[in-house]
DNA sequence: TCAGACTTAAAACATCTGTTTGAAACCATC
DNA sequence: GATGGTTTCAAACAGATGTTTTAAGTCTGA
């Protein structure tokens, strides 16, 4: 029924981060709930720091080797020619989806997941970014094939605009409180929900873009 | 030059927040880049959980009275007819937007607020919900009445889309080095960008959601 | 000029942080 | 049963944290 020391403290540890962030959750607080001495967490990983690389580490390995999977097969299938980009969107974000909808541990690692792209911390951000590089590569040469129209540097900001909508979808009706009352999404609407809204995105018309700057209102500096 | 000691540790804090996040920034962080005193932070604030609502609510009050005089005039113009999507996204978005593109503190402060949005603590999340109440009842009166095809719930998680969108758009390169180098946006080309894409992802089909009834996830098939 | 409020300053407060220590407990293999 | 490596445990560590205290400075208005 217990899982080994390692492992509980890894589940708490991903449980707590989602909650509170990295710096509020304490060491006492993860091995309090993994019913584990304080001791161990230093014993296991080495550091605080090492855990937190070794939570995201346990899921997002796996996650990126199915969306490189995912893009493998597609691209064998289409034997050259290029993807169609909704096909290249649902596999590189269908597969976070499908794992935000696992409800044992991906659901609040998707989550957490979400919320640390824009995380402060340095060295979460270049671990993160490390961890990133070859799939991101891959999909960036496959939309890049897939829509030749698209400047690059367009598609990449549109890519991130696709990012930050998932990253908000994934952590759902805590933030969404802001907009009111609403139901706790069930996994298969909100893919649909998610997909319809990224293809729409993507794929709306080149914007025009003026270099002459608008006059801005003036900001309160202080008060 | 030196404006009083309560708008310099505002400003340091600021800065400071979105630089190292709530938590590991200190009030000896701040009151050093204050130039000012240890304890002139809970002179001057009472707590640091204050501060941090002070923080906001000096630059959001502004922000969401903006959106809301702007939403006024549209709707004097239109006198009573809805109005387009477009206009409505562009009034609170593109408010936001302009501010971020203000170089003096603006920016910061729409890079902190983005990344606020999903942030763990409860107090600043039930903070946030308050501060926007009112503008964010007036937005969706408004949308609705433009979108009356679009079911609430939908329209909802749009909503939530399109914020996430915009939160990755200000939080800017520092998040998108994970996709590479880019260069820094010039606003008005950010702007437009983050414009087309929400109007796209807004006015996207309706997805077909197999309705939810079934509250297993997972579930390949089912009516 | 002097009193009274407002603001700054240095130091100390209790508490909490991540980490380390050294000994006990465990556990398979001989 | 003894051995040696692995894992747990309670206790302590040095340092940092938000906050409070007490005293000194600064400004304003009569």
């Amino acid at each position: 029924m217990e899982a080994d020391t390692r492992s509980r403290i890894l589940d708490a540890a991903e449980s707590l981060f989602m909650e509170h962030g990295f710096d509020a959750t304490t060491l006492r607080m993860i091995t309090a709930e993994a019913h584990a001495n304080l001791a161990a967490v230093n014993y296991h990983f080495g550091s605080k720091e090492a855990l937190i690389e070794e939570v995201f580490r346990r899921r997002l390995t796996w996650l990126n080797e199915q969306r490189i999977a995912a893009l493998d097969a597609l691209e064998a299938e289409a034997q050259g020619a290029p993807l169609k980009p909704r096909q290249i969107v649902e596999s590189f974000f269908g597969v976070a989806i499908r794992m935000a909808a696992d409800s044992a541990g991906g659901r609040t690692f998707m989550r957490l997941l979400g919320r640390t792209y824009t995380e402060p911390s340095e060295f979460v951000r270049r671990f993160l970014a490390e961890e990133y590089a070859a799939v991101i590569a891959r999909y960036k040469a496959a939309f890049f094939k897939a829509l030749p129209d698209v400047p690059q540097e367009e598609f990449l900001w549109r890519f991130h605009f696709m990012m930050g909508a998932m990253s908000y979808a994934v952590s759902g009706a805590d933030a969404l409180r802001i907009l009111g009352p609403i139901d706790d999404p069930d996994p298969e609407a909100l893919y649909a929900r998610l997909m319809s809204f990224l293809i729409g995105g993507l794929r709306a018309p080149l914007p025009e873009i003026h270099s002459k700057p608008a006059r801005k209102p003036r900001s309160p500096r202080s008060a």
